[in-house]
DNA sequence: ATAAATTAATTTGCATGCAAAAAGTTTGTA
DNA sequence: TACAAACTTTTTGCATGCAAATTAATTTAT
């Protein structure tokens, strides 16, 4: 069967496949976390953080924080449950008594060893097994995606053809 | 200064960068959401609720919950915030009186009119302005990492509106 | 030397988000 | 018809997530 399409119509048809790819990459972070929860009884967020803390030794709240791009005040309350399992322990920084160390405690290494890596990670595997010549037509088109989006920071009204 | 990179080095950098755009774009998505909130005071979910009502009439909140992709009690919290505001009615349905009906006020309406599209607009703008190879080579790419990612086939979710 | 500004972590308040269970309604079946 | 099963919504409990305010400690400026 051949069915010829404008130009326009198949450039709509990119533009809408695109955006189902990524609602299926969101998808697949979501459905690995939950079934790591599932396996090993920690939540994404959860295993996500004793993750950092092993490979990169002793952080500061802060500090892990950064490595997960989210607010301190968000990850105070994941580092709390870590705690009260005894995944972690948080000390006293001698040096600035302002900060407060974060390390693993021996069952959260024990934990970490016996799990998946978190869901980031599953991102960055799907992204190595890629050919070198993919995943730079890709970086550069999200590159562009990404600016263009950046452009338009305040809200307007879009209209867009058919819909 | 010249650097010479081995070819897995290059590789490293291509991923990290497309991760950290994956990144951006997320964040973009979230940006617009908040200037959304300051604009009109309607946090994403809530303009979504009311402009899926706009676009689809009165609809159930079962109904609503599929539109959106979220679990009904998720949309009854969301519901009761736009009613508590008289954007919305709640009214039984006499057909089934396990249903209820959501209808827009003329309030809700008006706002509506007011209103920008939510988020995914800005993402679905982004991919219409960029040329068709970029988009098509994009698409190409994601459809490639997301089926690396799913490791075993499920059906597709969502994480946010459209149809 | 001391006041002011900054920084790190926490607390509080609000809004998602889901799972599980409860309550009422309808449907299917024996 | 009676009763079990399925459906619709709500409630409850938990875990993110952020913004704003607080507290304590450190750095900067005066």
């Amino acid at each position: 069967m051949q069915i010829n399409l404008s130009e326009s119509q198949q450039k709509h048809m990119h533009v809408e496949e695109a955006v189902q790819s990524l609602r299926r990459i969101v998808k697949a972070l979501h459905d690995y976390s939950t079934a790591v929860e599932q396996q090993i009884g920690l939540t994404g967020p959860q295993l996500w953080a004793l993750w950092e803390l092993g490979r990169a030794g002793p952080l500061s709240l802060k500090a892990l924080s950064a490595r997960m791009h989210l607010d301190p005040s968000t990850v105070t309350g994941v580092v709390d449950r870590l705690q009260k399992r005894d995944l972690l322990v948080r000390a006293p920084d001698l040096e600035d008594r302002r900060r407060v160390i974060l390390s693993l405690t021996t069952a959260g290494a024990e934990v970490l060893k016996a799990a998946p890596h978190p869901a980031q990670s599953q991102l960055l595997h799907a992204l190595h097994a890629m050919p070198p010549a993919e995943v730079e037509g890709l970086n550069r088109a999200l590159k562009q995606v990404a600016s263009l989006m950046e452009v338009e920071a305040t809200p307007v009204r879009f209209f867009f053809a058919e819909e």
